[in-house]
DNA sequence: ACTTAATATCGTAATATTACGATGTGAATA
DNA sequence: TATTCACATCGTAATATTACGATATTAAGT
């Protein structure tokens, strides 16, 4: 008990739902938002933006990660994050292909 | 320590995160789907069809109902749920406002 | 080699989520 | 009014998440 049970759902509400379970925290929302502003960031930045400690933003930016949303390259003893566009897309599109269908409301409701 | 620090982040970060982490579930995404498909369904439906316990999937409907994403009407015994259009439009609207943004990828990335 | 700086990882406490059985509630029906 | 049906809520166990301090790790600068 308390575990999700993943196998019992489609490979693609697996999908879509932990794509959208990361971007589903505020601090990761704001991390995003910052890269975009900067364009890009190193954790020191976001450790002092947010406020949060440096283990809870390294953690955070692995979760990131963990989905290909951003991408970090070491620049000599930083390491300089960024959106990862063609997966930034393709989520937007994962997303609006599920919200794009057509409701039908039922008189009933 | 645990909880969400959710008082340093803006408004609409908060907003965003928490619409998204209600969607950042398999069962929420299929029982999305299923009314969509169905046009509108009680909880029984959603109980044989998914095959979680009775309560769990109240419990689901309920995360739904609090983000106004979906609407239950009594109707005898039983209570209809429907996709709330406007709310649904909504929320896609939101999320396309955040992805819609120009990303631009510095040299180093 | 030693120190500093930036980050990752480990361990762990606090809290939240997921799932389910049991029980309560309200409407239809016998 | 007793029963049944559909659903909500309560209580709780299992698990996951969030956050942080402490401790690696790795690259630069001294």
């Amino acid at each position: 008990m308390g575990a999700t049970k993943t196998e019992i759902y489609k490979d693609k509400e697996n999908e879509l739902a932990s794509f959208l379970k990361v971007l589903g925290h505020p601090a990761r929302i704001a991390i995003l938002q910052y890269i975009i502003d900067q364009e890009t960031c190193i954790c020191n930045d976001l450790v002092e933006e947010l406020g949060l400690a440096q283990a809870t933003i390294s953690q955070h930016l692995k979760e990131l990660k963990s989905i290909g949303i951003i991408q970090g390259s070491i620049d000599g003893k930083s390491v300089g994050y960024c959106i990862e566009e063609k997966v930034w897309k393709q989520f937007q599109e994962e997303f609006n292909t599920f919200f794009d269908q057509d409701i039908k409301v039922k008189q009933c409701c």
